[in-house]
DNA sequence: CCGAGTCTTTGAGACGATTCAAAAAAATCT
DNA sequence: AGATTTTTTTGAATCGTCTCAAAGACTCGG
């Protein structure tokens, strides 16, 4: 109810409000018998700094929104624990929003995130062309681009997705699979694109040896892998593919409990391999084979980048790290037989 | 660089800030003309409106915290996402943040929230004690606990997680179970206590049939649970229990993990359930039983106790919200021979 | 063309903290 | 004590927006 100022406090303490400030952000230069004086009157009337306030004067936050594609993909979640370990360091604020792959959804965060005045954006945008950011950054916003490369004009951190998906490919041919499915969502996502040419050009690679048919679905979530497959198992068995490459392992788990429940045995029927490597990929029903991505990583670099530009903004130079993503094989992609 | 400011605008539209504020908030009352000259403007410069100027004079922020035990937790997502659902229809923004199970961060995390002067708080505890949580709110930002029962001084939602441990205990029990484990975390966690409670009063209806055994860890994680679970594999056969009750699915993912990795098969060996059924949990190696709470129905309630005590604060009584768990039962539970 | 209503627009305070030049007080030196 | 330096404290201006009483500009009937 009562929410006191820095007033009051100075009142309380008889002493001027500069100084009650000076107690607050410089303790040092106030005298002590003074500092305690303040201090008494602060806890007495439960006075709590008015951030708001204080972020108007200063003119910048301590907060960063950090926009990503889907919450419930822990991927996801793991990059902005990254994130939020760095910021922690740094007395910083990590807002987490979700765009679920919407595009007025993003915006709608990111006006949101501007009004508030954030320090920063780390986001990984909804589609590939990205005109709004570029604008957002031109207005003073610091841009970082999280899990997706960036044009020049602002910093970001990603995975050679194009080199994941080339080494899933490698890897399903090697192991004899000549009929691969690429269970993809909308090719507008950067990372998904990425993914198929990687897929693609490994398939080339095998000079017509080995073919490879594709699905796309609207979103990458385990439902979306579940119908998916549900199709799939359907097939009659020449018909089918040997081995599907699905494009994040949420989309792979869903593709998986469909073989499950067709009856289908993984890996010997059908060899699936996801994407990202998340906790719950070892834990499937059958182990999945996944591309690793270095989630953590990503958010801490993401989040350098950002804090680096902000406190130096004239001589910052816009950069773009790119991470290697590796292979880590399970049971669902164990060996095949030849031929 | 250049954030342009209500002042700019009202000299370019040449009007008066009044005018341009008018525009923004009730453009209804200004004349046409008028108001299309200020969206002229504003587009012109690229004016966004500070929200934090705005708070600071209108005094209540569209914000909410919601402060969560661990976000790698898909079972707090997903009560994320139901909160998120509903800010959404009321132009409210939700902040997601993590104590991930440490008082500290939980109380750096509140602190920072309050000196946002967020519109409220929603929080699961880390601890049982809350004195912050009622000073917090008898300083004026409301809070709503959530999966976690209040005194009275404040709204709550929960589930009843004694009734839980009971469904789960006596599923066991009824599946011929003679020997169960709790694998549980910090009894300081409400959850974890109830749930342990529930359990115990399942086994003492049983008449000293039943044996029940105890184990905690630090967290409720996927490694404690594996943890556990690497001990209870290493027990001779006839020590170890038939069936463990995890205090959450994260911990029964791990647990089950151990048991696959040593070789024991569940249900046979060993029986498992969990507690949340996160979606993952049924796409575990094995379809793990769990005990289900409405997850995204908890954050929504939650949200809406919010709202209303934010919209009339008066007449506002506290109230608390509890929901039943049910049980649904997988294959890691699944049938087991009498005696 | 006047006066009484409507509509619009204006602009001077808030809101709560920070800053910083300047004043006041205390300490140090002759 | 008086002058000089150092340490503390003061308080007015500022950040960007909203509010609201009051002024100004219209409209319309008589």
């Amino acid at each position: 109810m009562a929410t006191r100022n820095i007033k009051e406090v100075a009142q309380l303490a008889r002493v001027s409000v500069g100084t009650v400030s000076n107690v607050l952000n410089r303790p040092e230069i106030v005298s002590p018998a003074t500092r305690e004086r303040v201090f008494e009157a602060i806890k007495k009337l439960g006075f709590v700094r008015n951030e708001v306030a204080r972020h108007l004067r200063v003119g910048r936050s301590r907060t960063v929104g950090l926009v990503v594609l889907d919450v419930s993909n822990p991927f996801f979640v793991d990059v902005a624990q990254g994130a939020e370990a760095v910021a922690d360091d740094h007395d910083t604020m990590v807002v987490l929003c979700n765009s679920a792959g919407d595009p007025g959804r993003e915006r709608r965060h990111l006006d949101q995130l501007e009004q508030q005045r954030v320090m920063g954006i780390l986001i990984t945008p909804v589609e590939m062309e990205t005109p709004w950011l570029e604008e957002l950054a031109a207005r003073g916003t610091p841009v970082v681009l999280v899990d997706s490369p960036a044009t020049g004009l602002q910093c970001s951190v990603a995975v050679d997705d194009r080199l994941g998906g080339q080494i899933a490919g490698a890897h399903l041919i090697e192991r004899g699979h000549r009929r691969i499915m690429f269970v993809g969502g909308p090719p507008s996502i950067k990372q998904v694109a990425d993914r198929h040419a990687g897929v693609t050009s490994a398939v080339a690679a095998a000079d017509g040896a080995v073919e490879l048919l594709t699905s796309t679905a609207p979103t990458l979530t385990v439902a979306e892998g579940r119908a998916i497959g549900e199709r799939v198992a359907a097939l009659p068995a020449d018909e089918r593919p040997t081995a599907a490459f699905c494009a994040n392992d949420m989309m792979a788990l869903g593709f998986l409990q469909a073989m499950a429940s067709h009856g289908l045995r993984v890996p010997e029927d059908l060899a699936i391999i996801g994407y990202d490597d998340i906790d719950f990929a070892a834990a499937a029903a059958v182990p999945l084979s996944s591309v690793r991505q270095p989630r953590e990583l990503l958010g801490r670099t993401a989040i350098d980048l950002l804090l680096e530009e902000v406190a130096e903004p004239e001589q910052h130079r816009h950069r773009q790290v790119i991470f290697q993503p590796d292979l880590v094989i399970r049971e669902s992609s164990a060996l095949r037989r030849e031929g």
